[in-house]
DNA sequence: TAAAAATACTCCATAGGTATTTTAT
DNA sequence: ATAAAATACCTATGGAGTATTTTTA
C-alpha cells in the first residue's frame, strides 16, 4: 500500500538525484531509502528512476509522477491549513436570521465588522420573523437570529444588542406633524397600522400597553407584516403607526417620525443562538458581536 | 507524521459516520481505527468529529478536510494512472527532426497515424538538415530524425522509410517541358540549381554521379538550402534542378516535373535514433513507424 | 441496559539501522 | 580504486488485534 512516506522519499530522491544525499536530507540511512523507493516502484507498476550505479535519473513516468506528487503534498499542506482555519472559525458559512427592522439599526455595522474580521466566512442572510427564526434555529437551518424578545423557548442563549424608544410615524400632511414631539393621548382618535401579534408578541404588547397607559385602545384599521409595508401605508395616509425609533433610517417621502412626549418602553433586538452544537464560526461571530455591543452598540443605546 | 493510511481511514469514518462499520469496511478492528483517527487529529491540531458516544458527526474543520482528502486520494489514483501511461509511452512528448523534403512523402502519413495511436503524445516537429539532426540527436534535443542517408556516425540505429527515383524540375516555359520524359544528357548545357553538399551529402553525391554517368558536370549557377527555395528559383527560370520525385507534391505555377529516361539511383529517407536511452514514447513511435513501413510505405516505394 | 467508542495490553510486521557486497567508472 | 546503490540481516517502533471499561441515550 502506497503511503505518503513513499511520496516524500521519492520527492527527496527526485530532487537530489542521489540516494545517499537524499537519505541524508531525510535523516535516515541509504539502504532503507533504496528499499522504500523500490517498494514504491513495485506498487506503482513502473520504474521511477534509471539507475546506472554512477548516476540516477528520472524516467519519463517518474517525471510525470513527480509533478503529481509535488501537487499532492502541497495540497495536503493546504488542506491542513484550511482545516485549522475552519477550526478557528475563520472559514465556512454562517446562516443569520433577522427581523426586518434590524436592517435599520444593528445589522449594517455587524456585517461590516464581520467582513473585516472574518472575510473568508460566507454569510447567508435571511429576513424572517421572530417565530420563524426560532423554528429555523431549532431545525439547524440557522446559526443565529436577530429577534424581537422575549424568547420563551429553552435551549437558547440570548444577548440584547439594541434598545431604542418607540416613536410615531405619521403622514407628513397630518396636523400633528407640525409638532416636534407628540403626546400619546392626542393619537386616541387616529386610525392605527400594526403588525399581527404572533409576528413579534413582545413588541406588540409593548405598543398596546403604552396606549393603555394613555387610556385608549388603538383603533387598528390595517395589519402589515413588514415594517416597510407599514411605513408605505402611513405614506398612503391610511393611518399612523407606533414603531421602533430606528425606523427613521427608512426615509420615505410623505412620512415623518416624531418622538413621544411620554417616556416609552424600550424596544429591544436580541441575538439568540442554541446553547449546544455551535460551530467555531458561530462562536467567532458571537465574540465579535459581543465585543461590538460592549464597545459601540451598547453605548449608543438610547 | 501524517500518512495516507490516516486519510483513508478518515474517509471511511467520515462516510460511515460510525467507527464500527468503518472498521468493518476497512477490514480491521475498531480500536486501532479509533486510535489512528485520534492520532490524525493530534497531528492536524483540530478535531475531525464530534463524538457523542451515540453518534459521530463531522466538525466544520472535518468537513473542510474531508473534501480535500477526497481530492488528494483521487489525485493520487490519477497520478498512478498517468505514470503507467507514461511508462507505456502513451503520454509525454517526442521531438522529431526532419529534412524539408520529408514533408512531401513520409511525414504526413506518419503524423496522422501517431495522432490516432498516441493522441496524448505531444509532437515537437523541427525542420532541420541531416547534419543538424545528428547534432541535436547526440545532444538529446531530438528523439528521432528523418534524414537523407548515409549516416556515418556510430551509436545510431537506422530504418529506411522511403525510396524514390530522382526527377527533373524545370520551368514550364522550357522547351523540354513539352516532352513526357527527359534524357539526362539533354540537360548538359542547362544552368543547375542545387543545395550545398554538407546539407545532405548522400543525395548530393547521387545527383552528381548521375550527371557524370551522362558524361557532364552540372553547371551550378545557384545554391539554396530548402527544397521550396530551389523550386522557387526554377519557377523564376534561374535554372533546372534534379530533385527527389516526391517533390511533385509541391505544386507551383511555372514549374513542371518530368521523369528521366535513364534509370536513376533511389533517393532514400531514413529514420534514425540513438541506440541507447530511448524513452518509452520513442519506442512506441518506432514501433508505429516500423509497422507503417512494413505495411504501407514499404509497398509504395518506387 | 445496550450500543458504541475509548482504554489497556499484547504481538508481530515492517520501517529503518548496520555491515557487507556488487557494480560501474 | 572508489563511489554509490543493492543485498543481507537485525532491531525495535508502532500498527493492529483481543479483552475490557466507560459513557450516554
Amino acid at each position: 500500500m502506497i503511503e505518503l512516506r513513499h511520496l516524500r522519499y521519492f520527492l527527496a530522491v527526485a530532487e537530489e538525484l542521489h540516494f545517499g544525499r537524499a537519505a541524508e536530507r531525510l535523516h535516515m540511512a541509504q539502504p532503507p531509502l533504496s528499499q522504500q523507493i523500490r517498494q514504491l516502484e513495485a506498487e506503482l507498476g513502473f520504474k521511477l528512476f534509471h539507475r546506472t550505479r554512477r548516476q540516477v535519473e528520472l524516467t519519463a513516468a517518474g517525471q510525470s509522477f513527480l509533478e503529481d506528487c509535488q501537487a499532492i503534498l502541497q495540497r495536503l499542506d493546504r488542506a491542513i491549513q484550511r482545516g485549522q482555519q475552519a477550526n478557528r472559525g475563520e472559514l465556512g458559512q454562517l446562516s443569520i436570521g433577522f427581523v426586518s427592522s434590524a436592517t435599520y439599526n444593528v445589522l449594517p455595522q455587524i456585517l461590516r465588522e464581520m467582513r473585516i474580521a472574518l472575510p473568508e466566512v460566507t454569510l447567508k442572510l435571511r429576513e424572517l420573523t421572530t417565530d420563524q427564526q426560532l423554528a429555523a434555529l431549532k431545525a439547524g437551518r440557522l446559526d443565529v437570529g436577530f429577534v424581537r424578545p422575549p424568547v420563551e423557548e429553552s435551549g437558547f442563549e440570548e444577548l440584547t444588542v439594541w434598545r431604542e424608544p418607540l416613536a410615531i410615524a405619521l403622514p407628513a400632511s397630518h396636523p400633528l406633524a407640525a409638532d416636534p414631539e407628540i403626546p400619546l393621548r392626542s393619537l386616541t382618535p387616529e386610525p392605527f397600522i400594526l403588525f399581527p401579534r404572533p409576528l413579534a408578541p413582545g413588541l406588540y404588547d409593548q405598543i398596546i400597553s403604552l396606549c393603555q397607559q394613555a387610556e385608549f385602545s388603538p383603533n387598528v384599521v390595517q395589519e402589515a407584516v413588514q415594517m416597510q409595508t407599514i411605513i408605505s401605508l402611513v405614506a398612503a395616509e391610511i393611518g399612523v403607526a407606533i414603531v421602533p425609533a430606528s425606523l427613521e433610517n427608512l426615509q420615505r417621502t410623505g412620512v415623518v417620525y416624531r418622538p413621544l412626549v411620554e417616556p416609552t418602553p424600550q424596544a429591544a433586538i436580541a441575538l439568540i443562538w442554541q446553547k449546544q452544537g455551535r460551530s467555531p464560526t458561530c462562536d467567532r461571530f458571537l465574540e465579535i458581536v459581543q465585543h461590538l455591543v460592549s464597545t459601540q452598540l451598547g453605548s449608543r443605546t438610547k
